[in-house]
DNA sequence: GACGATTATGTCTAATGTGACATATACTTT
DNA sequence: AAAGTATATGTCACATTAGACATAATCGTC
């Protein structure tokens, strides 16, 4: 793994791993931070493209603007679930979310 | 929303909406539910096309055999982080995740 | 049909994710 | 540059999901 990369991911809050396993993110663990990070990016240009605020969409999915601004900016914090279904919310087909999803990286 | 599949999805122990919007599951919620459950059955098709057992799996992702027999079974108490986690573990690539999901029949 | 292996189901406590709130920072418009 | 709007960040109490364990049900194989 590149250092370029873990430094990207762990600005963002990160923690790759445990301390001795420093070093060597697994695929598994690489691929899901990828996706979520994936997600998090789409799900803004949605929203932006909708012109909606992020209040707007915490509304809609009833939730929170702070949390909707975790889920933008890829926080450990928010899951999978949430991101999806954030993501169906505004509409997203299965079509689209998969074409997301193999846009990833790591193919 | 079809009779028929309400109920199959209430067998598997989901709670479909609270008592008032009982008939009227939102699509979103649907797409989701119906998105868990095709990975759930995927994730069963993979394992055992490999060979392993749940016992096996669960080893793999750090997990138990209980938790994996829930995934497989699309239980509600377990999150598409666990799933997607899982698929990843037993080597799914990104291509192959967006093709499962493009498959959901909520297009 | 007993035995061994696998899977299903229920229930605990711990860990993680959640919405909400407060507040800081960044953008826009005037 | 102040005011107004939008987004970012930190924290917390609460809810959900987690792994683990026990135990039941199921499935071959003998």
């Amino acid at each position: 793994m590149r250092e370029e990369k873990k430094k990207r991911l762990e600005a963002k809050g990160w923690k790759v791993g445990d301390a001795k396993e420093f070093l060597s993110l697994s695929d598994e663990e690489e691929a899901y931070i990828e996706l979520k990070l994936r997600l998090a990016e789409r799900l803004r240009e949605r929203r932006r493209h909708r012109r909606l605020t992020q209040v707007d969409l915490a509304r809609m999915v009833k939730s929170s603007q702070s949390r909707v601004a975790k889920m933008e900016a890829g926080d450990p914090s928010v899951s999978i679930d949430l991101l999806v279904r954030s993501l169906l919310a505004l509409g997203t087909t299965n079509r689209e979310l998969s074409k997301i999803i193999s846009s990833s990286r790591i193919a």
